[in-house]
DNA sequence: TATGAATGAGCGTTCATTCAT
DNA sequence: AATGAATGAACGCTCATTCAT
């Protein structure tokens, strides 16, 4: 029972965080759903902060482990690294960290927008101070692996992959609606990313000079 | 008098919605900011709903009535639009619409993401509702300007584009306190749309087919 | 209605903290009393805290501000103040300050008495900050009514003072419960203070020497 | 062990009680610095309440047994009684019964100052219920010590040098804050009860006519 | 046109206590 | 003999909204 009470409450915060976002979930919500007494969640997690760290660990945690696992072996062999294996490591990580739950890459994508997007909450600090060494580890590994990108491009270039990454598989059940084809759900996360890595990779690839000129003049 | 409160109150929104994101801004906050009576909300627009809203049609209906123009004046020249073009009337457009006031293009995305993760209760169905049909005008003209992509994948690429898009923009206040440089606001947003249109071009024109078999591998 | 409900919330206030002390008075006990809404506190009074310090005002700044004028008048006459005088005049800035209600001085005292013993509430060091100087004055004269009694031996038999005060007048109802007898209750508060004020008379004027032999041998 | 469980309660308790006070001191407090079971209270003790209670008969057993000895003990010897005899034999026992401690003397006396001011609901009771029988004795004594004290007069004069006794012991910590010294705590309490002696002895002995003239006027 | 006052609902948190093991 | 888990009640506070003036 002792252990039960804590994972109802965790698989409930998760369901509900990834459908509401963060700041539009009541405790009450969560333990309703889970039909667990309010005061569990101080009593296993301490307070509504530390349930929504919690949240991001469950994920977070096993996925930084799995890359890094995988980022170390991956250096055993001295070859040159292609941009493409960097993303079908992450995404092997990414699939295998939220294979615990159906919808689970839904899930997990959807709290990363809200804590990209929501600003106060301080789950984006902790998340980068516990877990930002392993994705600098990656993102350095992905920038030797691209040459002819400066410092600033690369950064920039990172951060329009997981906005391409992030908001259309926290939306997609909207946008699978707007689409108005019903279909198996695991399914349709599998032809987001099949529809995502040739689009990242153009997009890291691209020269940063060529189109320079139009835009310079536009803006 | 009247008019100048429900000024006031819309300022005070935009610039606080756009600092704090909206659900994190209470009506107090709001209300505090403009140096009006907390009442007065309700009075001029009802609800904090159709402030929100209110705050929306502020970018959207110049933005989208400007949009309109510009593809109508193109349209009477009957030669093939190339994507680059396409994009250059978008970007002008938000820069238009949103140049009133400093940080318009950042709290414009930012109020994209809300509405793309469905937080802010009816915010989606309201834009949809209001200015679907001059962005779904402007989506077919984009989709006939890259030939050769189907309907589906042209749909989620337009996803992607937009995930790209608003996600770094609506947190760039944060990504570049990251960066640790400091700069003038309005020119990190340039900057940001100066390296954001090259990514979107070649992802828009990345082949669909050729890095497939890679990706089936791993699903 | 509008200066109703902040004097019902002060009254009820003022009848509970008096009779179950700060800490055990709830927001939902006053309200409940003064048959108000519970979040007009906070809307009148801004917080908990702050409605406990109006209640500290509410008696405190009649009295010094009678204490004041009381004092000022009596310098104008330099001749040598008796300490007779002195604790005659703050019995009746005393009375004064709490007779507009019915216990009025029972109910300040179990305050002070409150104030005096409740570590957690920040009373004190408030009425400290914002009456301390009135005190001070009137303590300077009690003083130099009393010569040959050095700064220590001064202060100290002034809260000796002050327990003989407070304490017996904040339970005086209890006491008189003991006492077996019934009878009008502001009388009651005469009798005390009628035993009182000779009490206080021979302790201020006690002579520090004579018994501190034996004290020390005992201790 | 279970002994040892139930001590390390009562003395947590006693430190904490003493340190801020019986309502500010909940029994998370007290386990967690026992570094025992939360349950483990109402276990061993029942409830709060009777944890209180423990805490009181911990200071009031030894200390009515060790009166009553004295007492008892005097009385072989059938002199007259002289008041400064019997405080001095109340000193005696209360610095005894609370040497255990550091701080003894005065979480004792803030002990009965809650206890006086009827906050922690039912210790008065309690106490009169169980201790009573002793400190009548004892009252008893120090009246017929004292000639020509009308029943009332002393009953009040009692209460007034347990006030004077009580309210600046309890405080103490407060108090000498505000004299800004440093000093060895215990000293300190001797310090005190140097002063309060001769305190005492001069209030009790006052004329209880000498003043009332003057007092009757101000009423 | 505008506002001070008031309200009911809900928030995260803490509490002493209970109970199965 | 002892404890981890759980609970119901209550806490101070904030919220968007309503309403009489």
């Amino acid at each position: 029972m002792s252990q039960d009470t804590a994972k109802r409450i965790l698989d409930a915060a998760i369901t509900l965080f990834a459908e509401h976002g963060f700041q539009e979930t009541s405790l009450r919500d969560i333990t309703g759903l889970a039909d667990v007494n309010l005061a569990s969640v101080n009593y296993h997690y301490g307070s509504r902060k530390a349930l929504v760290q919690a949240v991001a660990d469950h994920y977070l945690a096993p996925l930084c482990r799995d890359l890094e696992n995988r980022i170390t072996e991956r250096l055993i062999d001295d070859t040159k690294v292609h941009p493409e294996e960097l993303f079908e490591m992450l995404v092997k990580a990414v699939l295998k960290a939220s294979s615990s739950r159906p919808q689970g890459v839904v899930l997990f994508m959807r709290l990363m927008g809200f804590a990209y997007l929501e600003t106060q909450s301080d789950l984006r600090p902790f998340i980068i101070k516990r877990y930002g060494e392993t994705f600098k580890r990656f993102m350095r590994m992905l920038h030797s692996s691209v040459p002819n990108l400066s410092e600033d491009e690369f950064f920039w270039r990172v951060h329009l992959m997981l906005g391409a990454t992030i908001l259309p598989l926290s939306s997609h059940h909207a946008l699978t609606e707007i689409e108005s084809e019903s279909y198996e759900t695991q399914a349709s996360v599998e032809v987001i990313l099949h529809r995502l890595v040739p689009f990242l990779v153009a997009g890291l690839s691209a020269s940063a000079d060529t189109v320079s000129p139009k835009v310079e003049k536009l803006l």
